[in-house]
DNA sequence: CTGTTAGCGCCTTCAT
DNA sequence: ATGAAGGCGCTAACAG
């Protein structure tokens, strides 16, 4: 492995002066040495070490993202947003998988301190129980020591938040589907817990003007979609899913069960996920700039403000083939 | 930030215990001290440095991971599981997404070098032409600086690949196919330079008992498999998209041009995307390890044996709807 | 503008 | 089993 001090030498100038050239940012070197020294690292094919490098300026160009699941198109997108835009900034992101484990959430917040990440983005709303107390304790941990923290969902840790209107967004779509003609809806409702699904079903049942929906309970995924799908009641004319993966699964229980979507009944979603864009029917949802809230994120944490900043980001009611008026 | 010196001196004993204690790897030290260093530890919250400590052993806990698009399900899946496998060895993994940028590629492969990474994957085929050349360089360069280096798709780099079976795949598939009584192919083959959609073309043209297919290239995408299929033969009762992303448009572009599936056209794709399973009709596939694959890429770049290891995976055929008997 | 010189935090022989 | 001391490769004041 070459190392400055052989470029150094190699170019006939100080460790200083290379150091200067190769990685330092006020170009205050002459034109001739700047020469000498680049041929000579480019000569000796010189690699900066960046362990190094992290250790003598205290800080490193790692970016800590976290997760629940890559395969779920939602966190794809949200990743490769962040991926995007880190890179923008000369940062790499490393990606933590937590598969819904909180204590692998905190060990990864753990290990990207350990890596002294400049940033740690948090993607996937956290869950309303207790056992978030040592995540919080976590990232305080990591504040601490001079990390910045930002979440995608909602604000509750008093951190940088790319807020989503949830709520909002979830109303707005029940407010289309009434004026479509229904009257008779269930929500696919995901877990009593999770913040997101919680908003999303409180912000699209508020704003109902008919009798209360049915509530079914269930996985935020595919499956959960699917197994709700099964309990839904025989005068609901309009399903809503909190969210598109769920829906795909509560389509294919339908057509299991000979049920026509739309003709016999409506199918709502949110996300407005790319991949299933092909989908027949047309999944009518709430569109969210997946890629963008992973961007927004790292943009954030970068940024050196002060108090936690809080961005919000609507999402867009999408009609699509799934609804059908009444 | 609380150095392994201030645990030393907290806990009375030496840096080296200290050191030993919270790192080392034989343990070699003494209950009581041990029990001390570790209290030490936890009340002055300490945390390792891993800047340091990868720059004093010479080597680092991260593995690279670079994939053409992560919103690409197929890269997804890889992801996922390399990111376990990579866990499991108590490895963080970076991310880089090229968006087939060659130069990207070479640039993240280029940083990992700098991270002193221990490995680093490369996922998605490389393509055929000159300009490979420069990441070759690249490549040679890293491993010459101690790093592994593991391929996902075929084995021409000379290193660490997990080869997948696209030829054999494909000509299973085409055999089922013509055994289920079809004998006018086309093929949405892709790019005509990317090896994997070459291999896969090739296979399944070599083992047609029939005319030649129609070959009908364009990009490996959803939309090149959208584009693609408007060209396609009206003698033509089977097509054949080199993946699934691509199938998927093609069947959107059936739909559109009211084309149906299987009944007028036969339709099969290659990977079995677990996202698209839900697609109807339900889309006949050459089933792949997806999740493995990333897995055993870092099995493979981790284990530390002599010379190149190729570790061979084989698809397995999956005859769903989009498939119908003549 | 260029060179000297301390560290950054940890690991690891080498003694004891 | 434990401690002392020299680096790992680079950056960042300080001097010239």
């Amino acid at each position: 492995m070459v190392t400055l001090e052989d470029v150094a030498r190699h170019a006939g100038v100080s460790l200083a002066t290379a150091s200067r050239v190769l990685n330092g940012s006020a170009r205050q070197v002459g034109a001739g040495l700047r020469a000498k020294v680049e041929q000579a690292a480019a000569e000796l094919g010189y690699r900066t070490n960046v362990a190094a490098q992290t250790l003598a300026r205290g800080a490193g160009n790692v970016i800590g993202l976290v997760v629940h699941d890559l395969v779920d198109p939602y966190f794809a997108a949200i990743a490769d947003g962040a991926v995007r835009a880190a890179e923008a900034h000369g940062m790499v992101v490393m990606v933590g998988t937590t598969h819904r484990d909180p204590a692998k959430e905190i060990a990864y917040v753990s290990s990207l301190g350990a890596q002294r990440a400049r940033a740690v983005i948090l993607a996937g709303s956290r869950t309303d129980d207790p056992s978030a107390a040592g995540l919080r304790a976590e990232l305080d941990r990591y504040r601490n020591g001079g990390g910045r923290v930002a979440v995608i969902g909602q604000d509750l840790l008093g951190t940088d938040t790319v807020a989503v209107a949830n709520r909002s967004g979830a109303a707005a779509l029940a407010e289309a589907l009434t004026a479509m003609g229904h009257r008779h809806f269930a929500i696919l409702a995901g877990p009593p817990r999770l913040i997101t699904a919680v908003d999303r079903c409180e912000g699209f049942a508020a704003a109902l003007p008919g009798p209360a929906p049915q509530i079914i309970h269930g996985p935020f995924d595919r499956d959960g979609g699917h197994t709700a799908a099964h309990s839904i009641g025989p005068d609901v004319t309009c399903v809503f899913a909190v969210n598109d993966v769920m829906a795909v699964g509560a389509l294919a229980a339908f057509r299991e069960r000979g049920i026509r979507v739309p003709e016999d009944v409506s199918l709502a979603g949110f996300d407005d996920i790319a991949t299933l864009r092909d989908l027949v029917p047309a999944l009518t949802t709430v569109r969210l700039p997946l890629a963008d809230l992973g961007a927004r994120a790292v943009e954030l944490a970068l940024a050196d403000d002060d108090g936690p900043t809080v961005v919000h980001v609507e999402g867009e009611v999408v009609i699509r083939e799934s609804v059908r008026a009444r």
